[in-house]
DNA sequence: GTCTATAAAATGATAGAC
DNA sequence: GTCTATCATTTTATAGAC
């Protein structure tokens, strides 16, 4: 009977897809609250509940468990991409990306952007899923700056590079961390705040 | 002969304050490179030219040693500020700090800010000469954001904590770093799009 | 104060039983 | 695949001679 015989390993697999999310559940919040290299597997395995050497039969790397957490960090952010409504205008779009990724961020599961200082970095580089979601992502949102940039509503004198970087950086300010530490402001308000100093400046 | 006596001791002291000084010029930079995670006293002790016993003599560890240099740090963005042309306005004046703390950024001697995934933060918080200057910055700057709020040159509506913290954020912005990395702008390029960026924002 | 040598602790990773 | 126990390395910090 093959198809109960598939079921089975489906159900296996299943399990299987199911602990390994609970772990990147973990890594992703330790990665945020830690970052990558004050982040420990002890740490980790602890967290998920399980032996550090059954943390390792899933991913066999530090490195590499890190990559698959940025990894579907950036499924996520693609899909949050795609679902937004058509009728935004792309400016509009770029905000709603930037204002998930900030809230997302206050809310403990948005990790900083691997730094140049940070070990991460080159694993990243090195992990092709990783890059491959990057470069989609990198690609719509290159997609909107420019309508944006053609419709007037960005600046068409800013480089495109310079723009990109800058949402991604702004997505995880580290101004929001500071704000919020001192406590005078909702995180609804501090969203609101960075959206309008990452567009508009502090001039107007 | 009691001159001489004072003389030698200060001369004694004049060489001990030159070879700390050379100790904080390498962890500023190591500083700035890695972060201080990654920095290692070996590598410290390795890059003055002494042996790591020896810097302990100097500095009780590592996390004082870091505090020390992020202190003097501060010291030198004080004097910066307190030499501007006091014929600048106030947004000026604001809009020199920051350039002068990215280009020191970009000359890789201006380590990030210490975020709060960072083990210093709190070696920061509980050493008093740090905190001192920081107060002392932070007053001279803040005089300066109300007097850009009074005559228009920056947003009223803004609270004077989020530009403040926004000046000190950018004055490290990892996007300095990717835009160096990309290789497609000059240091003074850069300087100039993240001040733009930082002041104007992207729309106008 | 500078050195060599070493202690003491943390941590990434693995062995081997079940 | 999960566990306990352990290895190997790195790294902060110190001991003790000169």
């Amino acid at each position: 009977m093959p198809s109960a015989h598939t079921k089975k390993l489906s159900f296996k697999q299943q399990q299987l897809q199911f602990r390994e999310n609970a772990i990147l559940d973990t890594v992703n919040k330790l990665l945020a609250k830690k970052g990558f290299d004050l982040m420990t597997m002890d740490e980790v395995a602890a967290d998920v509940g399980i032996a550090k050497a059954s943390l390792y039969k899933h991913f066999e790397s530090k490195e590499v468990l890190s990559a698959a957490s940025m990894t579907r960090l950036m499924e996520q952010t693609i899909t949050v991409a795609l679902s937004l409504p058509q009728a935004l205008s792309p400016l509009d779009k770029l905000k709603s990306i930037v204002r998930w990724a900030i809230q997302t961020h206050l809310g403990g599961t948005m990790p900083l952007l691997p730094s140049t200082r940070s070990t991460i970095q080159q694993a990243l580089l090195a992990h092709p899923p990783y890059i491959d979601k990057l470069s989609t992502l990198t690609e719509h949102l290159g997609t909107w700056i420019q309508a944006a940039q053609d419709n007037g509503t960005l600046s068409k004198t800013l480089p495109g590079e310079v723009i990109l970087y800058t949402i991604f950086a702004r997505s995880c300010d580290p101004v929001a961390d500071f704000l919020k530490m001192g406590g005078a402001f909702s995180d609804t308000e501090i969203v609101d705040l960075l959206i309008q100093t990452c567009f508009d400046g502090m001039t107007g």
